[in-house]
DNA sequence: ACCTGAACACCGTTCAAGT
DNA sequence: ACCTGAACACCGTTCAAGT
């Protein structure tokens, strides 16, 4: 064997990082119900069962991809982590499914440190960090994913695109005006609005609430 | 055949509504992957196949359980609204995850209305009623669902409790000072925090919010 | 040590056959 | 019309057997 041969082995030897990678593929191109590990190992020219060797199960597989997607998300500012976290999620919707079912994953420690860390050199102090960081993290977290979802019914129904989505939504909050006044009220604001915007909207919300407490 | 026949029929008659309880009863006792047609079938003596005459498939049954226990939680406040919808769903965590995973969905118009119809009365601007409540109802059912699941974790583990759980979370966010200053921060006020005084701080953070928003 | 792929123990859903 | 329960078309995961 050469002296190189460490280093050479099979090109194609399996490893978490090609699995992943592999997983992320499919997730994008097909979505969530594409990706089983029968598909997976198709892909990767193997077993199922070797995947195993590299990942303890689906459910961290899923995570592993997730926080390759959603984690280092860069920005300067809150608003601007959270619109890298919105484009993130509505990228990869499948992620935004998978943070929010599983709440204390590791993902979304990088989340919470990327929203968080701006706070102190905002002046918020200490004793409303925790607050503030949760509130925002649940928000961009729970807000992108529902903007996602939308993306994915749109896919789904081939002859529509995500503005007839949000109309057929509108649709169904006026059908009840009596039993649910108030959702037939901002019906009209949902058929017009852009939903990034609308996003980064309630980013200012939650910041101008932190500032507030803060200043009690 | 007697004049009432029509109304005694038998009295085991499968309906959406036995279905529907028989898997709250189910979820309740056991959780989310308790809940399979053939246990449910098996609940109330019948056959699978059978209760496909009454719901349309899993999903729409989990749409009509998570409907029964969240829909029309009562209130005087917002503030005692977000507390009923943390309790409704602290007692069923499996509605918390079905409607994090199915944002859209009808129980969740629901809750828009319970929680946003409070809004006009506060002095809310109409213009900031939509963006108010989207803020307002991710937060809830976020972290709602993120304390339930913490629930479910603990009876997971069977030698630990709620508190022992939030204490290995909060080792964990101890864990790597450099790369997660901020949530090593916040470590200490995650082992301390009470819970449902916790979500109480940030409903009234969001409200501060609102309100600010509203005097622009 | 890593890989293979058949086998196991399940699922949700369908459907011919019954009442 | 409603119910029955076997059958279908899948899953994630395990594991004996190979290299």
């Amino acid at each position: 064997m050469s002296r190189w041969g460490m280093a050479t082995r099979r090109s194609d030897a399996l490893s978490q990082q090609r699995i992943v990678a592999a997983a992320i593929e499919i997730l994008d191109a097909d979505g969530e119900q594409a990706l089983t590990f029968r598909a997976l190992a198709a892909r990767l020219s193997t077993g199922a069962g070797a995947i195993y060797h590299h990942v303890a199960n689906k459910n961290e597989l899923l995570s592993a991809a997730t926080e390759e997607v959603v984690g280092a998300v860069p920005g300067d500012s809150i608003l601007a982590v959270a619109l890298g976290l919105f484009d993130a999620i509505d990228a990869h919707p499948w992620a935004g499914a998978h943070l929010t079912r599983e709440p204390g994953q590791d993902a979304m420690l990088a989340i919470y440190e990327s929203l968080g860390g701006r706070l102190p050199a905002l002046g918020v102090p200490e004793r409303a960090w925790f607050d503030a960081v949760t509130v925002l993290a649940n928000y961009v977290v729970g807000a992108a994913w529902q903007n996602a979802a939308n993306g994915v019914e749109a896919a789904r129904r081939r002859d529509t695109d995500r503005a007839a989505v949000l109309g057929a939504v509108a649709d169904r909050w006026s059908a009840d005006p009596e039993r649910f006044p108030f959702v037939h009220a901002i019906a009209g604001a949902l058929r017009a609005h852009d939903d990034r915007e609308q996003f980064a909207a309630g980013v200012d919300l939650i910041l101008a609430g932190i500032l507030s407490i803060s200043d009690q």
